[in-house]
DNA sequence: TGCTGCATGTAAACAGTTACATGATTAG
DNA sequence: CTAATCATGTAACTGTTTACATGCAGCA
């Protein structure tokens, strides 16, 4: 029984103010995407679905002339999203093509698989200094709800960076 | 560009020797499946496009009077999967409900979260068994082709579970 | 004038999952 | 005899991504 998790974490956004879709996009880009990624496009559909179902509800919101719809959520809305929250989190589908990749390496291969281990760790090193900037914010006055359980899914992500950072430079050579 | 990953995994373990569907869905489900998971439905279809495109070629077999479709990956199924490999692994979609429910959470549902975080550490411990076992075979004296890399895999595997259930531990209660 | 960022969306394609279906063989 | 395992598959669905499209506002 697939359904479409999008719902969650715009319900789940929407918990404690009201958002364009726009917006959640960007705060899905920048400060969940790192646990939970959704592509640009799924966002508009979904809300439209949301709002067919009674789940939230827009209004067109102006700033000076510029047009933004924005979604508050319904009690029904809530009631779905709590549904959601009690079910026990489902196991997520584990695909890493790096790992994928490394376990198929041979003596012919590891030429190619080390310029992957360069690559990834670049990329762990950027993560990691978006991670970093985001508990900066995070520990900062700004007031957020649920702010500890906030830092606490942060610093999930910051462990497993770390570890894997410094799983590379380990199995790298 | 999105490309039907699976043509990889499969072409992967066609590498050393020729499979059945059925042995392929086997390994999958037990030694790579903690980081590159199949649906078992994906395997027939997807061999069945492989052949079609040449990568493959499938010979019955009998084992006894039971019949089984044997599958030997040809020259240019070695090359496909020669340009998969080369090429950078894709960054792969996070998407770990766990968290978001943590990220979620708030005083009122914390105990809810409680809960999953105990059929989280149990899922942990259990998964945490089954790469302890694997590492026991893969320690053995089996003639396995390329060792080395498959037990980095398999020790990138114990490290992260380790320390989420480590994590776990800490941030539960 | 042109670029960047804000803002919203759609159509088509595709990958992947679920559920179902079938039958043979072997071990107890 | 019957349950478990071996073995292979398909149809339908649905979630998700890709690529495309549009237009306004502000700034340099």
């Amino acid at each position: 029984m697939k359904e479409k998790k999008t719902r969650y974490i715009i319900l789940g956004l929407l918990q404690n103010q009201s958002l364009s879709g726009y917006e959640i996009r960007e705060i899905i880009s920048n400060s969940t995407a790192y646990f939970w990624q959704e592509s640009d496009a799924s966002i508009y559909p979904t809300l439209r679905l949301l709002a067919e179902e009674g789940m939230v509800a827009s209004s067109p919101q102006f700033v000076g002339k510029r047009r933004k719809e924005v979604f508050t959520i319904t009690e029904q809305g809530r009631n779905a999203f709590a549904e959601w929250f009690r079910r026990p989190p489902e196991v997520d589908a584990r695909r890493q093509e790096f790992l994928l990749k490394l376990f198929f390496t041979t003596e012919e291969t590891k030429d190619e698989m080390e310029s992957h281990f360069k690559l990834h760790l670049r990329q762990l090193l950027t993560t990691l200094e978006a991670l970093k900037e985001i508990e900066k914010r995070l520990q900062g006055p700004v007031e957020i709800p649920n702010k500890g359980f906030k830092m606490k899914t942060l610093k999930n992500g910051l462990a497993h960076i770390q570890l894997e950072i410094d799983w590379v430079r380990k199995n790298r050579k």
